[in-house]
DNA sequence: CGCATCTCAGCGGGACTGACATAT
DNA sequence: CATATGTCAGTCTCGCTGAGATGC
C-alpha cells in the first residue's frame, strides 16, 4: 500500500532522503558565513521578538538551555549578538542582536531561499504549492 | 512566493520539522529493538543483497567504511551478522545476515512502516499518494 | 608499484542529561 | 522553601577525515 518502506540503502525513511539533501546545502551555505544552524535559530528569535533572556531563547527555538550558552559564547565572538546582564532580574542575561548579526541574518534568509527554491526546483510551481500545504499539515 | 522560509524558531527549513518527527519516533522505537539507524541500513542491505564485503556494504548504504566497522561489531555483538574472512580475497571479510538478524529486521520493517502511517495520518489517502509522488520526484 | 580493504583515532554539528551555584 | 537561570561536563547518533597495516 505505502510506496515508501524501505529502499535501497541510504537514509530511505520518507522524508529523510529529501531533507538530507536541504540540510548539506544549507550547511555549505551557512558554513560561507561562517554559520552553524544553532546560530542562524536564535539569530531568528532575536530578531523576530526582541532582546531575550537565554531561557527565552531556549525555549522559542527549541535548543537547551545549555547549547544556548556556546551558540551565545560563538555568536559574541562573531560580533553577531551581545549578552548583557538583566538589572530587574540578576539571573538572567540580555541577549540582543548587534547590527552585524542582523545584516548576517539577512544574508542567511537569502541563502535559505535560495537553498528552498533549489530542493523544489524538480516540481511545477502547482506542485511547489500543493507540497508546502501538505507539508504544512504534516507538523 | 515561498510559504516557506524561516518561522517561529525549531528547525525551520522546509522540509526539516516533518523530517525531524519521524526521525525521532523511529529512534525511539529502533531503541525498543536495540537498533539504530547504521544497524538497520546494513541489515537492509545484507537481506537485499546477500552477503557482501564491509566496502560493498559501505557503498550500498551509503555509511563510510570506518562507521560500517562499528556498526558491524554492534550487529555481531547482537548476533545480527556475521564476519567470515574470504577466501577468495583475503583483504575481504564477508558479513552475512544470521536468522536473528533477519527476524528482527522484519520487525523493524513493521516499526518503519507504522512510523510512516503516523507522520502521514493527518493527510487523506489521497493526499498521501500525492506527497509521496511528490516526495520522489524531489530525489 | 598503485590500489582496495579493514581498522582505529579523532573531529564536528545537533540533541540531550545531570549536576551545580546563584538569584528569585 | 521551591523554582528559575546560566554554566559545565559528558553522552549519543550520524557523518566525515586521516593514517596505518595488510592483501591484491
Amino acid at each position: 500500500m505505502s510506496p515508501l518502506r524501505r529502499v535501497a540503502g541510504q537514509p530511505t525513511w520518507l522524508l529523510s532522503r529529501a531533507n538530507a539533501r536541504s540540510q548539506d546545502l544549507l550547511r555549505e551555505a551557512f558554513a560561507g558565513e561562517g554559520v552553524r544552524g544553532y546560530d542562524f535559530r536564535v539569530l531568528a528569535a532575536l530578531d523576530q521578538y526582541g532582546p531575550a533572556s537565554q531561557a527565552d531563547l531556549g525555549r522559542r527555538t527549541g535548543i537547551d538551555r545549555s547549547d544556548i550558552v556556546a551558540t551565545l559564547n560563538d555568536l559574541a565572538a562573531h560580533g553577531f549578538a551581545q549578552r548583557k546582564p538583566d538589572t530587574a532580574d540578576r539571573r538572567r542575561n540580555l541577549i540582543t542582536i548587534t547590527k552585524r548579526g542582523a545584516a548576517t541574518l539577512e544574508r542567511l534568509d537569502d541563502v535559505l531561499q535560495e537553498v528552498q527554491n533549489a530542493v523544489l526546483a524538480p516540481l511545477t510551481p502547482n506542485e511547489q504549492k500543493t507540497f508546502v500545504r501538505l507539508l504544512g499539515k504534516l507538523t
